[in-house]
DNA sequence: ATTATGCTTCGGTCTTGGCCGAACGATTGA
DNA sequence: TCAATCGTTCGGCCAAGACCGAAGCATAAT
């Protein structure tokens, strides 16, 4: 039975401290220098290469040379979604007063954040609410989105890159994802991408430094009041 | 940032080939006593207890004594569900042609096998359609079901013990489970658990010895087609 | 009582693997 | 061409922890 060994060799590769901190810092979904990993986990440049490389060679990471740069990056959604449920895990441990599980009490972090690429958080239901009652979205099957045609209007509008979304096939369009704050499902994939690049490129939010947290601006605020008609 | 320890606590116990072993047994959702996983994992009893204590302790497994006997099980369906999740990651690598994800094809376990406590693969399916279908059952939310009136006369009909999985408060009753294998959602939670013990108490599927996977008697063949309207 | 079985704790061995210093290769800029 | 920066490979050091033998403590069977 292999099953055991491909389980043990995954959870091992995420269970070294150094590779989990590196793997932390990339759940922001973006693409990161080897230093700047290294630097983040505390560790040199050398051991770090390796730990990197163990990684690419089981798929957890994607490589992209630039330059004299090396980037790294999270190598699928998929990777992404295995490490929110071993985080979700270890948040529900018993330990009282754990300081384990301070992080998943961190404020800011619940009110906005990315998950992999979208937006998750309060902010991240509000606009997924916002769209299903609005008529814009609706469930299809039990991990998808449809997006209706007033939704595409309303999307346009928005100036939501609607066409380089539908144009990465080889992704899920409008994917449901489970929101580990809320506890319930927000809009992923490469629609829920495309509406965090909004976000960004209008300066509605800012991602924070070194972290998963984002910051809403305050013409973010009004604009998720005008917009969507959503107050947080 | 305790986030990064915590990942890296539950990996790193996920990690342990034998560990991983005892896991990957108790998948099939029912306690083993220690001699049992320490047997299965090939390793000495003693280097089991530790194994078993650390996984006690960080509430992955959770234990009951019994005379002399000591058994584990799963600590609850999230555990569960994360490891299914490292194994789906395990089975996308890249190796082509690589041994690691063969258990993804074994036919016996995609046809039917148990999920934690519940009926998944094909078998799995059918009868979560049969119950849609018929309108016992609808989606709620994103990820639970709805048990229409119909569906309880149904249940009772079938010998489903409603009462007690009803009493399980603690559970979610009815939840929908993604299948790896059919990639559709299936029927988890008190409810799922409850169909699955009508299966076997009825003599309409077996647990084999060492496995997940469930052989569908021909009582239970004759039964989803007189029952649920379902051939497989 | 005595013996057998299941499980655990303790102590010690040994392998695995993370870590860094040093050296090297590659790319960029002066 | 020379220097600076980023990344990698190599070699050796070292600690963490997986493992087992021996012993102890329960519970159950005779």
């Amino acid at each position: 039975m292999t099953t055991v060994n491909a389980l043990s060799e995954i959870a091992a590769l995420m269970g070294d401290p150094a590779r989990a901190s590196m793997l932390s810092l990339l759940m922001d979904g973006r693409a990161h220098t080897a230093s700047d990993l290294a630097h983040n986990a505390g560790i040199t440049a050398q051991t770090a290469s390796g730990h990197l490389a163990r990684m690419v060679e089981a798929n957890l990471l994607a490589a992209r040379a630039e330059g004299r740069n090396r980037f790294y990056r999270l190598a699928s959604a998929d990777v992404a979604h295995a490490i929110e449920s071993l985080m979700a895990l270890a948040g529900t441990r018993a330990a009282p007063a754990s300081k384990a599980a301070a992080w998943r009490r961190d404020p800011d972090l619940r009110f906005c954040r990315t998950c992999y690429d979208h937006l998750a958080g309060q902010v991240g239901i509000a606009v997924t609410d916002s769209l299903t009652q609005h008529g814009h979205l609706e469930p299809e099957g039990s991990r998808d989105w449809r997006l209706t045609h007033s939704g595409e209007l309303f999307c346009e509008r928005l100036g939501v890159d609607l066409d380089t979304a539908r144009r990465t096939s080889s992704r899920h369009f409008a994917r449901q994802c489970l929101d580990w704050s809320e506890r319930r499902p927000h809009i992923s994939g490469a629609l829920g991408a495309a509406i965090a690049d909004t976000f960004f490129k209008r300066g509605w939010a800012e991602r924070l430094r070194r972290s998963r947290t984002v910051r809403l601006t305050d013409s973010g605020r009004r604009a998720l009041g005008s917009h969507f008609g959503a107050t947080v």
